[in-house]
DNA sequence: TGGTAAATGCAAGTGAGTTGCAAATGTGGT
DNA sequence: ACCACATTTGCAACTCACTTGCATTTACCA
């Protein structure tokens, strides 16, 4: 059972900042992955002023935290993307657009155990993204 | 069957220079993914003085050939690998040392498909990487 | 309500990768 | 072998994501 954000937060001997709570809010009401630049102009609409470092040294944090979850499909940048209440999964990125859809699967817990043994590596995560074509851009 | 190195520059148009035999065969010694600074080191280190820009507009070119192979591990930096004679495959990164290994397998092809269906995108590439701790960092 | 560690803003810095342009070089035809 | 010419190269300047140092502010807890 996870932890609550707040919970999490304590946890980890940090504060309930008013930046905090506002970069939270703009990744949990968008549903796809946001680069740091869109979480910033998010707050700006959201008339929080918060500087672009303080977004950096949050989304770095709550990283660490296991609270948000950063994708990159080698943009140039990361994407962030909160992971409470929301199921391990992997996303599609148009090579036109750049639109990104939601992939809801998984398909590399077997192959986790697998690798564990054939490298003596201990596996404790991975990347996995698609690229292609939408349809508009097809 | 895949054309040879010499065909496929030729098809391209591309002259076969100095500097991107150079780059070519530092890429083909190294059996893992290596940086653009370490591409440059390589020549460097063979007598064979390449500015990294040429490096840099070499790989981007040799990349849309389809001769060389992008992979990323979110370090801040691309690696570069040649495809010519490989099988498709993905690698496992240390997160203690850095380390690389070749993981030779694909498990996404059948994914893949149902991605297509799924989504209506059409699928034309894939990033897989896995992370965690080599035995010398565990 | 005050003491204190954590967080923030601002300014300056880092480093991968890009761009413009003049000089050099590989190629294909003669 | 030579020429014409498009491609490639080197250099310098630039862009931009991200980081760092430090003085000031803020959340938290006794
Ligand atoms: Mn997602
Ligand atoms: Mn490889
Ligand atoms: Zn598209
Ligand atoms: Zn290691």
């Amino acid at each position: 059972m996870e932890l609550s954000i707040i919970d999490s937060l304590k946890a980890g001997g940090k504060k309930l900042t008013k930046a905090r709570k506002a970069i939270l809010a703009v990744l949990e009401k968008n549903a796809l992955p946001i680069t740091v630049a869109e979480v910033h102009a998010g707050l700006v609409k959201a008339r929080t002023n918060v500087d672009l470092v303080t977004v950096y040294r949050n989304l770095a944090m709550l990283q660490e935290l296991g609270l948000v979850n950063a994708v990159g499909f080698h943009e140039g940048q990361m994407r962030y993307e909160v992971v409470h209440g929301r199921a391990h999964h992997h996303h599609i990125q148009c090579r036109g657009c750049g639109k990104i859809i939601d992939l809801m699967l998984c398909p590399l817990k077997k192959l986790t155990k697998l690798i564990e043994e054939q490298t003596r590596f201990s596996v404790d995560g991975h990347a996995l993204e698609f690229f292609g074509w939408c349809p508009q851009c097809r």
